[in-house]
DNA sequence: GATATTAAAGATAAAGGACTCTTAAAACCT
DNA sequence: AGGTTTTAAGAGTCCTTTATCTTTAATATC
């Protein structure tokens, strides 16, 4: 697996904040419920993302969490930094200590471009051009559909 | 990280294999020591690469481990598979269960090119030709140097 | 057939990931 | 001020991965 579970809610979490047309505080359970997860779980992962100046949140009623910063200025490889830590993009693939140009392994040069392409895939667009895309081409990032969310008896 | 622990080490397993000069058995704990990995857990992995018919297995005196095909019809990715299950090849990056082309996640299309990429670094090149490039480029499968291997006191 | 060597099998356990639950703290509303 | 809504924090559970140790079974060699 690429990517922790931790990491794939945090990352869908920040996709579905910058695809909402109001910037407002959501609360983390309408969340959770959206990406089919306890919210007691997703708080703690949430949490770790307001901790590391990712999101920002807020107690109370009306509270929630939000983008601590402008989407145009957030790309999903800070969140897979910050809840994977920066494993993925710069170490060997087969796990050795000091694999590198001067001492590499069978697969240090394919895993170099193929690493890079994964960095770019998680680089190159900022969550504003995410978040319009999802809305544009109605993309999908919940579990459940967005017809059974609302018209849930 | 892309790959498990295990898998890392059925992988460097195959590679010191496929780049030995003479196809013999191996015992393990020759493997685990160059690898530096304990022998026992390292039986439980190629254990079950014997059992999936990617290495053979003999006990006794002059026993160990040995690849069960002709390097030439080997690829890592069926090692990865083995180990790992399918999943790195197949899955969506985001986990939805449902993510293709009619309900494609924001990351589908770029995802959908990174690992091709992934899955070509593990099935372009053969297990023989890994082995001559180890050989010949002497390239790194091992975590001590092969010079603290051979002069040790 | 005895012996040494080796993988196989199984018991155990430490560590981390993936969650759940409970209580506290903060913000808001009346 | 008091009650309600919401996140924050922390303890605790369950499962998988990673790993070690011990015992057993197989086999080549003498």
């Amino acid at each position: 697996m690429l990517l922790s579970k931790s990491c794939e809610y945090g990352i869908r979490t920040a996709l579905y904040l910058a695809s909402q047309p109001q910037k407002e505080f959501i609360p983390i359970h309408v969340i959770g419920e959206m990406l089919g997860v306890s919210p007691h779980f997703l708080t703690k992962i949430l949490q770790h993302l307001t901790q590391e100046g990712i999101m920002q949140s807020l107690r109370g009623p009306r509270g929630g969490v939000a983008l601590a910063r402008s989407p145009s200025e957030l790309r999903l490889h800070e969140i897979v930094i910050a809840i994977d830590g920066p494993g993925l993009f710069t170490e060997c693939v087969l796990g050795m200590p000091d694999c590198g140009e001067g001492q590499p392994c069978p697969l240090h040069e394919r895993w170099s471009q193929a690493r890079e392409q994964v960095f770019a895939m998680f680089s190159e667009l900022t969550l504003e051009e995410l978040g319009r895309r999802i809305v544009e081409e109605n993309l999908r990032i919940t579990d459940v559909t967005s017809s059974s969310l609302t018209r849930n008896t």
